[in-house]
DNA sequence: AGCACGCCGACT
DNA sequence: GTCGGCGTGCTC
């Protein structure tokens, strides 16, 4: 008798044996229809065996095999093991997050096929045509060759005007195969000279041979990207691929156009959310065969099974979208270390404001540490300008002085960028009689006042309601905005500077589809001479004309209850000043905060993000914050706040665990979310494997607590947002 | 997680 | 009498 031992997607910390026909072949990777608690599921062979430990009676036969041969190899499903065990999850519902949606639901890995199109001889000749879209989509294939069917749709193109093109003659389909790459062909076109710092760290990553994980700590404009280019050219030399991590919002056609200029016949992938579940497929299975020479991707392409992988970059290692934040809460920068130290093959981390996890393993030379500091364009640096607000009159959040420099700047021709984390118009309204505030029903938060849709809006569960004509409370019909929101500031800075144009970059503003495009561009064409905005403004854009920054709150960075805002703050301040000053003239930063004195923020101002940040790990190392220890969150939430409490006091010991300290319960910084109570257990260790002992215990413990399945639980290693 | 089983309240 | 609320237990 043979046995198979699977995984499930069940959140249950164990797998399960079934019996097979020893004339069926099966291998471990293939994947099995199985039946689970009177239900159909498919399950991934894990094991083949002998013998089970399984009692006769309990054993059952698996349904049918799925696949003939693995699509997995054994080193992918340790990888995927290593991930299980790290993050403390289920083995079953990790595999099967790591696989695409087609492959969880039982299909065959060989269902889809996604054409590519190039450009005829007639489509080369330029030829006159009326629509505007389908002529610059011709432009495109001139520029890049052969795209994918994706690519163009991830470029705004629709099949309506493919369509026509190719009727015509103009462009040409074809099956794009899952056929391996090679090298032979390989061609590397338009590539600049480095400079001796570039050169430097190019052969440091080409002479090394093994793993190896390299911090590039390079500020804005010194050229990262191009020793990325030069690095990937010998991999691709030796016939391996490539992945290149980038955040949520990095992967622009601009990007992606980047690589493709340089290796103009090497076949490129995208991987982000945006891709229907066939293109996800076929994207999956073309770096499984070999296909790809490249995959540009976003957090989830760590989870690609490549053939042969080379190299793994992590361009803006420092970004919170590398870390997943529901479900199997991985980190991709960190598996990509596992990863890549597994499989023998260097890892590049590139960002001018490095993670303080991260720098910390390069002054340790656990990484090594290689600079960029010369900047391409200015040989200036950036002024940084703090304006103390302290007794300050100042007018929607504007100093006097503050626009004093906004004008200067406008006068000279120059673009101005206002940095405002909150969207809306304020916060919160308030009753001038009885001090009414506007809140949310369901959270703990103020509900934020959106002038523009004359609506209050939370921002954490997203419920709309009317603005009430009068105090709910008095009566009154006095009733304020309280606070500051970038709807107020784009108000305020239209009615200061009537004649400038403005445009106002959040989430609300580009919520349409390809909104967020469209006002790039138009900032780019020189439209805008102000802009407005959240985060989203902060990064990765380029814009030419900017050469004032001006960040309004600073302070809300400053002195905030998670130990990692400052270190946040000052990778955004750095991040935005790197958008100014890019014209070739330096740029101002100006800061406004009521804290001028504030040490890290003196550092950080006078020495810059590097010296700060080593300034910063002496401090988390005082108090021995990450990474001088290691954090577990364990997060609970339910509808009865005394359910929740109960739950998470019954998981601390009677006893301390000797290396194990533990704070909780404690209410989340957001107590209430969407009616459901939340409260979280911090465990803390300076030793990891101590940690994770431990957790191991606590989890078998938790796997069978009543309560358990009354509440949502979830398990958070190397917690980011620590609450 | 899902699904069955089982034990109490309020409907035709 | 039975429909359905959700607490409890189990899944090879």
């Amino acid at each position: 008798m043979l046995f198979v031992e699977v995984a499930l997607k069940v959140p249950l910390h164990r797998t399960f044996d079934y019996k097979i026909d020893p004339n069926i072949t099966v291998h471990k990777g293939c994947r099995v229809w199985v039946t689970f608690a009177n239900r159909k599921l498919v399950a991934m062979v894990v094991d083949i065996k002998a013998k089970t430990d399984v009692p006769e009676n309990k054993i059952k036969a698996i349904t049918s095999v799925i696949d003939e041969r693995p699509i997995v190899s054994d080193a992918y499903l340790t990888f995927l093991k290593f991930t299980a065990r790290y993050y403390c999850h289920s083995l079953g519902e990790t595999i099967f997050t790591a696989l695409p949606a087609s492959l969880r639901q039982g299909e065959h890995p060989d269902k889809t096929q996604v054409p590519n199109y190039t450009l005829t001889e007639e489509g080369k000749a330029s030829p006159k045509l009326r629509a505007k879209k389908q002529l610059a989509l011709i432009e495109h294939l001139k520029g890049s060759g052969v795209t994918s069917l994706t690519e163009l749709k991830a470029l705004g193109f629709t099949t309506q005007q493919i369509k026509p093109l190719k009727e015509k003659g103009f462009i040409a389909e074809a099956i794009n195969h899952c056929e391996a790459w090679s090298s032979h062909t390989l061609e590397i076109a338009n590539k600049p000279r480095l400079n001796e710092e570039q050169a430097a760290i190019c052969a440091a990553v080409n002479q090394q041979t093994g793993y190896r994980t390299f911090l590039i700590e390079g500020v804005t404009g010194s050229g990262k990207t191009e020793v990325y280019l030069q690095c990937l050219e010998k991999i691709l030399n030796a016939g391996k691929q490539a992945l290149i991590l980038v955040p949520e919002i990095g992967l622009t056609p601009q990007t992606v156009n980047r690589f493709r200029r340089r290796f103009p016949n090497t076949p490129i992938d995208l991987w982000h959310s945006n891709l229907t579940d066939n293109e996800r497929l076929h994207t999956w299975r073309r770096a499984e065969q070999g296909s790809s020479a490249l995959v540009i991707a976003t957090r989830s392409g760590i989870f690609l099974p490549f053939k042969s992988l080379g190299m793994v970059v992590v361009d803006e290692e420092h970004d919170g979208s590398f870390k997943q934040q529901d479900g199997l809460r991985y980190h991709a920068r960190d598996l990509a270390v596992y990863r890549c130290a597994t499989q023998q093959i260097p890892l590049l981390l590139g960002t001018a404001t490095p993670a303080l996890e991260t720098l910390h393993n390069a002054l340790n030379n656990k990484y090594q540490l290689v600079s960029l500091t010369k900047r391409a364009q200015t040989k200036v640096d950036n002024a940084y300008l703090l304006i103390d607000m302290k007794g300050q009159p100042h007018q929607n959040g504007f100093a006097p002085t503050t626009l004093q420099h906004i004008e200067r700047t406008l006068a000279r021709g120059k673009q101005v960028m206002v940095f405002l984390n909150r969207r809306g118009y304020a916060p919160t309204l308030m009753c001038h009689e009885c001090g009414w505030l506007s809140e949310c029903h369901r959270c703990s938060a103020s509900a934020t006042y959106h002038k523009s849709m004359s609506r209050l809006v939370c921002h954490h569960c997203g419920e709309q309601s009317y603005v009430p004509p009068q105090c709910v409370d008095c009566g009154s019909t006095n009733i304020l905005p309280v606070g500051l929101g970038t709807e107020q500031v784009e108000q305020f800075l239209e009615l200061q500077f009537p004649d400038t144009p403005l445009s106002r970059i959040d989430r609300d503003s580009t919520r349409r589809k390809g909104a967020l495009e469209e006002a790039l561009n138009e900032i780019n064409e020189g439209g805008a001479r102000i802009l407005v905005g959240t985060q989203m403004l902060a990064k990765g854009h380029h814009f030419a004309d900017v050469s004032l920054v001006i960040i309004l709150d600073v302070d809300s960075g400053l002195y905030s209850s998670d130990f990692r805002a400052t270190e946040h703050m000052a990778q955004l301040i750095t991040q935005v000043a790197g958008r100014a000053g890019r014209s070739g003239e330096p740029g101002t930063v100006l800061l406004q905060t009521h804290y001028c004195e504030h040490p890290l923020l003196q550092d950080l101002v006078n020495n810059g993000y590097g010296d700060f940040a080593r300034y910063a790990l002496k401090e988390r190392e005082e108090v021995a914050l990450p990474p001088f220890s290691f954090l577990a969150l364990i997060r609970a939430e339910a509808n009865n706040a005394k359910l929740v409490i109960d739950f998470l006091s019954d998981l601390v010991p009677a006893s301390p665990f000797s290396g194990i300290q533990l704070l909780g319960p404690i209410p989340a910084p957001m107590e209430r979310v969407a009616g459901k109570y939340r409260y979280q257990l911090h465990i803390q260790a300076q030793d990891r494997a101590i940690l994770h002992s431990y957790l191991t215990q606590l989890l078998a413990y938790v796997d069978k607590h009543p309560l358990a399945n009354r509440l949502r639980w979830s398990i958070d290693i190397d917690p980011m947002d620590t609450y």
